[in-house]
DNA sequence: CATGAATGAGCTTTCATTCAT
DNA sequence: CATGAATGAAAGCTCATTCAT
């Protein structure tokens, strides 16, 4: 990684707000477009498969100008990630819950999850390269911690109400159901290739990854379920 | 992938069997240390990333009889596929169940999956690196349904007799089952880095994993079993 | 070296002479921190080594401004050997000699070199690039000739008092005499490095450097002198 | 530099003396003219301006084969170093000089360095390339030591001799001494072209290379000898 | 069987320079 | 005047692979 670490941050001297310039904007476009190039090309490739020139092509710019806005491969590696996880904060944010109804709501998380990671495979993958790498430029970026999942205090609502409610056990914790989701969710997604050879099957197929919900939705309710769920699980919710 | 290039079996398969030479050890000894070697780059480094000098460096041997031995890197990638996927299966055949006693057995099961990733992290690596490829290679494999899993077989057992015990539910098929015991191993094993990084704590400290694996313990069972079992789970089994 | 775009002298050269603006003066500003910049920057890394980045960022200005200022970079790499000229013949002409007393003179004139050399290593270092380059660039500048040694006159008024006070030879000649004391003192500088690992001394201790001067002071006006100096020196000044 | 530093010494596995095969003599080649071109170019372009691929090209092989047998440019850089030194002491070990006539060795010994110097300009240019870059190489050199000066070794005999037969001071040391005689003719040729461009003459013409020497050998000769030798310097010799 | 030597394509990165405000 | 953006060539180095004993 550069020593100068001098990403640059695209022009916005942070002066008084000031209508950007025609060029300012092309040079935005420029920086997104690169980073948009790398998130798909590292997601296909690896970090060290995906080139800076498969990067600089897809972008339509050119090699020299990565090392222009992001000071080197691994530092755009490193903004790739924190702009995949940005991306998830962002989707995560927009999930409307209603508190009072813990399980419709732990429903929608499973489904929010598991329908993400299907949706924007690039996060799954960018996140294998990066554990390959044993977390090396997570652990560089001062942005990382902003990340930090809020995913969990979301779900640590749901719990206290199901608890409340007497619907959800007392004794399971927001961080563990979280990885339980998570863990369906992600295998799933991660190790869709191998599997569907090793199973024989198609795991890609809407059948399949609908089964797999369903699935899911029931394995983690009845982990928190104080009652297991009749096999619909909308009973369980009526039953309250 | 040259297709001409035979991936060599050392020495004679042909023939009758006869005591192996001196020579033939020798090679025998160079092919498995290369082999045992990629097992280890790759798992580190990626298909990318593992470059063959690094590999017959490992192996204390030269670049020039990964060639010999196996043709190509991408050949040696998928006998290093294959080499962890025996091996795997060599353990899971190890597992000595008793198909009378299915939550026990069961708990066994979870407990070799998540215990065999954690010690064999290669596994994981060398699985993720086969994704992020498509599975590619391992389609090339000719002995991939060979060691396509015998796990879902085991399960099915425990599953059955489960059932007829009346311990577990019928509509619990074991494919999905074992879906979700090597997802909560997997999962944890393969993203420990960026989870660590995340929830702010190791994942790899013994309690840690201890606590993990009794969470999954308790979300599988509650998955299968027809009554939710005690914190404990043990008391479930006695009340049998 | 582009020949069209004409190295810029910093505003008005012609006109009458009147009152720089603000303006003018914050551009010869920045012209001569690029200067300072360039001839720092040169001497530590040579003309291939020292890039325009390196220098702008020295001078905490614009690569461009390279370009607008001196044309190119092999002309800015001109303009710095000719301000090291410019500056070294400065110090010279600041030299006061007396020239009836030529001994003492010649000493002043030997210690001149040594200790500008030594102060100013940029200036060694410079006419070593330049070398290397075997003088194309200062064949190209204009004002190489004005710069052109008025050591050798010096020397010349020097050798001519000295003869006819009948204490030094006649058949001397100051250009012979001005290489020599240049030799002694460039040399000792210019290689101090290898000289230093090779001799196993430090050659840049401030003893070594004061014994190297009043060896080069010996040597050379033992090649000046009718008759040997004793061993101080002074007495033959005395014996005078 | 590479961290393996792994410099390939071509073959040569120090086991029972053997003729060598037509291809280890066919890479000894290969390294050789590697070296040789390495040689050429570093003194041609310096260090930087060098590349690996014009000395490839030089030698007539590949970019390649220098990290093969060199490791990276940097210890080709070196190697070219220990080179030149060697082939400096080599000719100097092939200086034959009498002990019982020390004038005439002396001088025998100011003409082989010059004269080495002048036909040897790479000697020249590699070392002051080297001291560009502040000795960092030679400092990492394991050879450097054994090819420090024998030179001064040769003059302390000199000077021994000289100071017995009562014509030489007892109070010159052989290392100051070797000194003058390398900044005569190292200054001469390094800086030829400067001076050549700043004296209005050149340097390189045959009468102005006898003209330097034979000032060069007075200068030496009055700073060692009791008596000032008379203009010719043969009768000096004569009248011991 | 084993191994040093060779090869050319490709990698990340830096270079000097020009464009467009 | 000053400056951010763009550009293409070339740098040092590593890659997978083949050749020749």
């Amino acid at each position: 990684m550069s020593n100068s670490t001098a990403a640059r941050a695209v022009a916005s001297r942070s002066g008084p707000r000031r209508k950007p310039g025609v060029r300012e904007r092309a040079a935005q476009a420029t920086r997104e477009s690169l980073l948009r190039a790398a998130i798909k090309v590292f997601a296909r490739h690896g970090l060290h498969g995906g080139s800076v020139e498969k990067i600089a092509k897809a972008a339509r710019s050119y090699d020299r100008m990565i090392y222009y806005y992001f000071g080197s491969k691994e530092e755009l590696f490193v903004a790739a990630l924190e702009e995949i996880y940005r991306r998830f904060n962002e989707a995560e944010a927009r999930l409307d819950l209603d508190p009072a109804r813990p399980v419709e709501s732990l429903r929608a998380v499973v489904h929010f999850v598991l329908d993400y990671y299907r949706r924007n495979p690039e996060f799954v993958a960018l996140l294998n390269s990066e554990n390959l790498h044993r977390g090396r430029h997570i652990g560089k970026s001062l942005r990382a911690r902003e990340y930090s999942s809020p995913a969990v205090g979301i779900l640590d609502a749901l719990l206290r109400s199901g608890v409340s409610q007497g619907l959800f056990r007392p004794d399971v914790s927001a961080r563990d159901l979280y990885l339980l989701i998570a863990a369906t969710g992600y295998f799933y997604q991660s190790n869709r290739f191998t599997l569907s050879a090793f199973l024989g099957e198609d795991l890609e197929a809407p059948e399949a990854i609908e089964h797999w919900e369903s699935f899911a939705q029931e394995a983690v309710l009845r982990t928190v379920l104080v009652a297991a769920p009749p096999p619909d699980g909308a009973a369980a919710v009526a039953a309250v």
